[in-house]
DNA sequence: TATTGTTATACTCTATAACTATA
DNA sequence: TATAGTTATAGAGTATAACAATA
């Protein structure tokens, strides 16, 4: 919990200095990016992000006031919104990485050989897989209130 | 840092169920009382849990009006404030720890062997103590805010 | 002068509940 | 009825800067 807690802090102040963007905002737009055409649904990366909805909105708002991705209506379902990271937002994505890169290989991967870093991905999957199962995720937690 | 997050979700919603603790609270709570004798400085305390000096003063208002806590001047240094866990805080971290390893069992230990977390210890220990040397300390930050 | 700790203040993030709209 | 998303609201946590006190 400690190394994540300092990685997070080290990573927050590289992009908030290259990038002018928070940590939850730059994992948001990191993870558009490698979204299939650069678009996921609202729930779906709400999920992924382990955020409640409400939170998600309101980090998309501050996105999409920047710039950085717009929301359109879903094409099959009215119900539904799709977040795309805009060009722009790609941009600040590749004035950030290179800062990022630098930033993780020094904090983390130069302290680890080939064979760690296999161990910790295998490892450190399986927890997270773990953990999904045990942590409801933000559209469970609507569910739950609903019905209780 | 998703399972690190997930891990800290489970274990929030754990303390604050069993113990009425913040994720905060319960890593203060269960680092003095791993300390010696129960107590540590607040300096010491604020640079070990990654906090600014502010953060814990706030946090540790919070642990003292509780009475799990409690705050006294330290003895060789006038400047200095030792902070001590109280009986009361013993108690509830008593009262929390069952709970806590039965949740860290399931959502962590569960899925990795022995070498697995053998391994994990080795290798987050290497990159915590790295971190540690790239992240600013509360101390360091503030003697940087001074000179600046 | 440098260090320790607190507090006033402001801001970010997150969540719950209420609401709108579509399936 | 159930699901998707937003927003109003509230609260927790953290940090910066200013302050008081001691080394």
């Amino acid at each position: 919990m400690e190394a994540g807690s300092l990685l997070q802090l080290l990573v927050d102040d590289q992009v908030r200095r290259d990038g002018n963007l928070s940590y939850p905002q730059f994992v948001l737009l990191a993870r558009l990016a490698d979204a299939p055409d650069g678009r996921m649904r609202m729930t779906d990366l709400a999920d992924s992000a382990v955020h409640s909805r409400s939170g998600l909105s309101y980090q998309a708002r501050l996105l999409e006031d920047a710039g950085l991705i717009q929301r359109t209506p879903s094409p099959h379902d009215d119900r539904s919104v799709t977040a795309a990271i805009t060009d722009a937002g790609r941009d600040i994505l590749a004035r950030v990485m290179p800062g990022h890169l630098d930033a993780v290989r020094q904090g983390f991967f130069s302290v680890l050989d080939d064979s760690q870093v296999e161990a910790l991905a295998v490892t450190l999957s399986a927890v997270r897989d773990r953990l999904r199962t045990l942590v409801p995720s933000a559209t469970q937690r609507r569910r739950k209130a609903a019905g209780g």
